[in-house]
DNA sequence: TGTACATCAGTGAACGCGCGTTCACTGATGTAC
DNA sequence: TGTACATCAGTGAACGCGCGTTCACTGATGTAC
């Protein structure tokens, strides 16, 4: 049965978040586009009213995750939230690219394009996040960083032993605090 | 027909072989049995009789690529090669951990443990490339090392803009160094 | 060493299943008057 | 404002396909004598 506009609306949001969660927490592949429909609350006949094909719903869910990914001002308390075994252990809410940046690689031109844009802000956001970096410096630390976040994420995400995977989460803390205190103006 | 005793060992090497380079070029779920049989130049039927399921095979096949996966002495060489847009266009041939880690945390346990064991080795092996650091920060160096050049690669492969996805590799590899040298002794 | 035969690695057709996608249908929406 | 009807978002059965896995069969291997 036909539904109101708005409620259209917001049930394309919803299937935009569901798709989002269970993607992070399963990979592309192996979520199904019933199994979107279903925790969307509708039935997967309707989907192709909203998406061309699984591989739209595929790069429209990373154009809108990526929009919201925030990383905010307090580099400090981000870095605390990010290399925590909560974040580790919750990748249906966690980071998008920890949890889909490897699977991107297999995916269409249109998603690979949405990663690469929700990268290039991340790391301006977490250069603008390092005041107390030399401007020089400050790219570079912000790469380096965020590779190290996002590698120790999926390394200890890997791990089958939890005091290697805490330990992988620890160490990388450390050692990015060392580089960026070390990079800083004194 | 039946084969030698030294053949099927030599095939059974074949199918791991094979396997190990489409896995890493595809992901797992990508691949199927018939076609890594076909790459081995056998028939998909005879696979049942190498192996149990084709979750049998992933673990077997990280257990065999993880033990030859080499990370050498030279660590200046390493990270050069390792940070380098050939090794990020070329995954098939290249580092498991960063073409699989993030396809890991979707396998069986038997796949966890071998991968959980081949970076236990690898994080030592960096550990002891680092004559340099101080032995109290060895460890610390060799994870956050190891974090961001896995990190480093997969944001590089996800990045579909060649200029940001060059310099991903040249700035994490330029931090590296910066990182090392600060907690080098002098 | 030579022969007879049991073993078994590999073949290829077949299976059941879940997937992405299509489509005829339903009935609430929202517009035309 | 109230009514008549065209629109179209959502439903659920059905499709073709490729997957992992099974199995009866083949014929070279390698052992027993």
């Amino acid at each position: 049965m036909k539904v109101s506009r708005e409620q259209m609306a917001e049930n394309r949001r919803r299937i935009l978040d569901e798709a989002s969660r269970l993607f992070r927490d399963k990979g592309f592949d192996a979520v199904s586009v019933a199994e979107v429909m279903k925790a969307a609350g509708l039935t997967h006949g309707g989907f192709y009213g909203h998406f061309d094909s699984k591989n739209d719903l595929v790069a429209q869910t990373l154009a809108h995750v990526l929009a919201l990914d925030a990383g905010g001002g307090n580099l400090h308390a981000y870095l605390d939230a990010y290399l925590s075994p909560k974040h580790r252990d919750n990748a249906a809410d966690g980071c998008p690219t920890a949890g889909l940046a490897a699977d991107i690689r297999h995916q269409t031109t249109a998603a690979r394009v949405a990663m690469t844009e929700g990268l290039r802000s991340q790391i301006d956001r977490i250069s603008a996040a390092l005041p107390g970096v030399k401007p020089a410096d400050r790219r570079r630390a912000a790469i380096g960083t965020w590779a190290a976040m996002v590698g120790a994420v999926i390394l200890a995400r890997a791990i089958d032993d939890p005091v290697l995977s805490d330990e992988v989460l620890e160490q990388t803390r450390a050692w990015i605090d060392a580089g960026i205190s070390s990079a800083s103006v004194s």
